[in-house]
This record gives structure tokens, C-alpha cells and sequence, in this order.
DNA sequence: AAAGTTAACTTGTATATACATGTTTATAAG
DNA sequence: CTTATAAACATGTATATACAAGTTAACTTT
């Protein structure tokens, strides 16, 4: 493994578990060198991932700030899937799989997914439980020239685990978009709305590390249990 | 100016005239080293930042393909002021100043602006107009240490070109929330919400460079008039 | 005691070099 | 014609050096 990321991910794991506390700085970028017995150019690599990622401030003439991660506070923002995201806010959470088959692109799939009318895609529907309730609707398509087989097991268990080590596809970026939508009839009959009258749609379109399209996804939120955390800063 | 940032901005520029059209490739880094006449690293550098802002994807052995940039999603991440979205995007926009006061702290904004209860706050309502339509309510707070001295005009036309260009104020970094809840009476009475029985409501804390925190606002969206668009990389 | 100056230390930028690793193209062998 | 090999070219990582520029602390001067 590259040593940059190595050091970027020990510093991470040392200010998660508070070995450097909020608004305390990092040892120097010479004396990290010497800790780590590699180059400063290594060690700044590392830090600017740090600073990229909202995990420190640098300051010139001064060191490195650690910021206040608030550990609980899960950045949605990124690419994560729902297991991820259960498993390391430890949700007792659960999946139903309430559709998955092979259908052929219509126009607006055609469109989401850059490919040819009547192409196959795989369609799947998933029901996300959280607390024993159904809160979250996931209605994934993939192209399934990347992704020609796919079973219910694997659905119910995690589709990026199985693209990314068993398919080996190296998912690489995607664009977001969130709106707020009235809730479709599926919405309804799947999903424990409580009345509640709106659903919050995270549509996005993942990409591989070639470039190539190969899933959209409309990620359905009941808006009480809807919440969306980012870090960010301005731009230069 | 930094060498690496001017190539970044012209690069964003010829990018964004057309100059390299969406699935095309760049020159490779040693041309781009001989065409700005400087060293590979520097060249490198602005191509990194290329790539996190998701203008092009590098691919080891090819080259750094420029991946399509829909010029008319603007990008709601990051930190940009309403005037600055507004301009970018050509919206007849206008903005209506319901309060400007400075306030001492309760409890919440004590919390949200990390000060002590009874501290001096500059508080600021106003409304934004798009097409006619009043359909964003932005509350903010800012710390009377860091802003001094506001006035209705200021905020009738922009803060932060204030803050940075008068106050020269190092704006660098924000945490952000988006939460979808109901309106309040203040949210019916200065917005046009045409019956919604929901608003978006975007929570964000501003730092300065120092890491000092200047700034909360809630920044509360008529639902069919938000969208938010995101670029994202899956973390390695 | 206060103010100014310097020295040491911090991060930021630019350059150069070497080698690793993935991709493409041209060439040679069968 | 097909396959294998090698060369050329692309980006990725690691290291080293030099200097710029902001911060801090110690020291000197007044």
C-alpha cells in the first residue's frame, strides 16, 4: 500500500479515537517526517487528504488544527452504501428486496444511463428498515454489460460489496441530486410514510474509474428520518 | 498568484468554453509541462484539483479525461453566497431585508455559534425573490467579535463580499445539515409557500481560517424550488 | 518596562530526479 | 495473419532541495 494513504488513514484512526483532541494541533510536518521516517512531500499528502476531508486545518506558519469531527454525524455525502453506513453507525437496520429482474431501458432509463432504447438493465428494489421501520425505498438500475449477473442473496447483503470484490469494478465518482418529490403510489405501498406527505430523492449516477456509467439510483427518504451532513470548504 | 491555481482556473476556464468537449483527453502532463512552461509536479497539482472538483478523471497510463459538467447544475455544495449563485446562474433574483438587529445569545445560538449565553449577536432575515417568488428564507447569526458593524444595505446586496473584501475575513470551511422540516409561522408569513406543508432547510456552520467559528445560518427552501447537486469520489 | 529585532520554526510553492505501473503502438517471430 | 515482445508514453509515488512567507519566542535596545 502507498505509504501517503497509510499515514493519512493512521492519523485518521489517532484523532478518531481522540489521540489528538479538537483544537489541538499535530505534531510538525518535520517531526511527522521523523515519526514516519519518509519524506515531507509523503507527510503533506497526507495532511492535505486530512484537511481535504475535514478532519484538520492547516496554518501556515502555525500547524495543523484538528477540527471538530462530530463522530456521530455521518457525512452522507460520498460514496457510501447503505451497508457502510449501517454497519459504522451500528443501525439495526434491515433490507427487503422487493423486486429485482432484468427489464429493457425505457426513455428516461435510456437517458440515466446513457445507453440504447430496449438495452438490458437490472432492476432492483430495495426496502431499508431502520428500527422497524421502513423509512428508505432504494430503486437501483445497472447496466448489465458491467454487471451481468446478480442474485437476491447478494441484494440483501450488499451489491457494492459483491461489484467491488467479486466483479472487482473499481467504482471511482458520481453526481448527486437531491430533491424533494410528492411520494409515487410505490412510495406509498412500500414505504411506512405515516402520512407524512413529501419524499426526499437523492438521485445519482456512479461511474466507474474508467468513465463508463454503469448504475443510477433514486434513493427514496421518509423527510423525519432524512438527514444529509457535508463538509465543505470555499473555494480559492 | 500561484503558478499551479492559475493553470487550475484556466484550465476550469478552456474546460468550461469547450475548448476540451465532455470524454475528451487532455494534453498529457509533459505537454502541459511545456505549454506553461513549468515543472510536472506544478502541472500535477492543478490537475488534482481538477479532478476533486470533478472537472476531468486522471486514468493511469491514458491520460485525464474531462467528464461532462452540466453547466446548469450548480453545484450547491461548497460555500457560495446567494449573489454569487444568483450571478453565476443568471437568476432574476432579490433579496428583502425583514430584520437586521444585533441580539443577545439564548441558549440554541450559545450552542450553535459556540459563545457565551447573553453575547452580542448580529442577527439577519431576509428573503429571497427568484422569478417574483419569495422561496428561500435565509436567518443568519453572526458573531459581533468577527462582524462588527452591518447595515441594511450591505445586506441587501451581499455579506460575504463584505466580510471578505471590507473586513478581509478568511471564510474556509463550513459543516452543513440538510433536514427537511415544517414551516414555522415566520416561514409562512415572509415566504410564498403556496400551500407546502414542508421546507428544506439547510443548517451551516462557518469557520475562518484560524478555525474560529463566525457564522450560522439556516437557509429554509420552499421544497419544489431546491435542488442541491453534488459531486462525490469513493473513498479509497 | 516597552518596543523593536532577530532567530527559529511553521506551512506553502516550485523544481528536479528516479523509479513503479498501466496503456498503446510498433516491431518481430511464428 | 496472429501472437508475442519491446519500446514509447501515460500517470503514480517517493525523495530531495531551495526558497517564500507567516508565527512565535527569545533577545536586544531604548
Amino acid at each position: 500500500m502507498q505509504k501517503y494513504l497509510t499515514i493519512y488513514h493512521e492519523l485518521v484512526r489517532q484523532i478518531q479515537s481522540n489521540q489528538w483532541p479538537e483544537s489541538t494541533k499535530l505534531p510538525s510536518e518535520n517531526e511527522l517526517t521523523e515519526i514516519y521516517a519518509t519524506s515531507r512531500e509523503t507527510i503533506r499528502k497526507a495532511l492535505n487528504q486530512l484537511a481535504q476531508d475535514g478532519y484538520i486545518q492547516k496554518i501556515r506558519g502555525k500547524g495543523s488544527v484538528v477540527i471538530d469531527t462530530n463522530k456521530f454525524d455521518f457525512p452522507v455525502s460520498g460514496i457510501v452504501s447503505f451497508k457502510e453506513l449501517a454497519t459504522s453507525l451500528q443501525l439495526p437496520a434491515n433490507t427487503i428486496v422487493n423486486e429485482l429482474a432484468i427489464i429493457e431501458a425505457d426513455q428516461e432509463l435510456q437517458s440515466k444511463l446513457n445507453i440504447n432504447l430496449r438495452d438490458s438493465v437490472w432492476k432492483v428494489v430495495r426496502a431499508r428498515e431502520i428500527s422497524g421501520e421502513k423509512v428508505i425505498l432504494d430503486k437501483d438500475y445497472f447496466n448489465k454489460d458491467f454487471v451481468p449477473e446478480l442474485t437476491r442473496e447478494i441484494c440483501e447483503d450488499s451489491i457494492y460489496d459483491y461489484l467491488e470484490n467479486q466483479l472487482e469494478l473499481k467504482i471511482s465518482f458520481a453526481r448527486k441530486e437531491i430533491v424533494v418529490e410528492e411520494p409515487s403510489e410505490e412510495d406509498r405501498s412500500l414505504l411506512d410514510l405515516e402520512g407524512y406527505s413529501n419524499v426526499v430523492v437523492i438521485k445519482s449516477m456512479v461511474y466507474l474509474e474508467d468513465t463508463s456509467l454503469f448504475q443510477y439510483t433514486e434513493s427514496r427518504h421518509r423527510p423525519d428520518k432524512f438527514r444529509f451532513v457535508d463538509f465543505a470548504r470555499r473555494v480559492k
